[in-house]
DNA sequence: TGTAATTCTCTTAGAAACTAAGCTAATTCC
DNA sequence: GGAATTAGCTTAGTTTCTAAGAGAATTACA
């Protein structure tokens, strides 16, 4: 049916709209944030990801943000300086460092406080939706996750300009 | 009930991790586009904007972005000497510059050649998908999109470190 | 109308973060 | 044991940002 299809190619398009909104919003609103906090953004985002995952070698981080690994010495360093990492050797292996997110009272404080009415607002929006809506909507952002980081690592690095 | 509502609590924390997870993604796999096309991610995001909008005076960008109107000048700058922007004087207020994404073909190919990968992915993936579904996904995120733009004009600017 | 205040962009100087290259120390591979 | 590799740090130089301010155009008001 030419009528059906149409629609959908509708939605499919609107969705992709949205999605690219969203996706820019996003950038500039992590980087508010990460401001806020008195962060870069690259600072922030690995010290987002450290909370993720425990303590990791220094070069990983390296890897996961593209950053060479002179510029991840000196994001941890600055992290470090702030109260906010951790460096200690890794006993297995001591040529490396293994840097972990610290909990910080003051920083979290203000992390809840900026976070705090995102979050409200938040339960408030999803308060209408369905437990079946919300699935469906999770889904959609894993296999989303997925996807992105299934490119990503395809991606070979061109480097600099 | 004490069981369901356990249940969508579980089903809320695990949308909510999730989608911090994509946020993060998304951050780096823009960045890492942007470099692939030989720009910054200011100077990306600037120019997505633009092609979102047409041509608008050189201050929004600096409101959108956060940046000082020094900056924008240099972004503006770099993406006119690499093809990517023209600027002219506005013709109503002649102490601005009306900025304006121009499309450079050999520019243009190759941002199709760096997301016709993702674009198929995605195709792929939303096929899973009925158009009610889609739709709830999509309500979802204008939703979001929304809550993020109104916090993101309360958030006041507190500037350098 | 004429003058002052404001608005908009650009310029400049200096600060901060990044790359590239090289270094040291530790580990792995013959 | 010795060579090659790996991990993180250091340094020098480049780029991008902020802060401050100048110039040109517009608006506000007596």
């Amino acid at each position: 049916m030419a009528l059906s299809s149409r629609k959908r190619e509708q939605i499919i398009e609107h969705l992709n709209q949205v999605q690219q909104q969203v996706g820019n919003r996003t950038v500039l609103f992590t980087h508010a944030i990460a401001n806020h906090i008195g962060l870069t953004a690259t600072e922030f985002e690995c010290l987002d990801f450290l909370q993720h995952t425990g303590p990791v070698p220094a070069g990983h981080l390296a890897k996961l943000t593209g950053l060479t690994s002179g510029a991840i010495s000196g994001v941890c360093a600055r992290l470090e300086r702030a109260g906010f990492l951790r460096r200690r050797a890794d006993p297995a292996d001591r040529r490396r460092t293994l840097v972990e997110a610290q909990e910080d009272e003051a920083a979290m404080a203000q992390t809840i406080a900026l976070y705090g009415p995102l979050s409200r607002e938040w339960h408030k929006l999803i308060s209408h939706y369905s437990n079946e809506e919300l699935q469906i909507i999770t889904r959609y952002l894993e296999e989303s996750h997925a996807l992105i980081d299934r490119l990503a690592g395809q991606m070979s690095r061109p480097k600099s300009r």
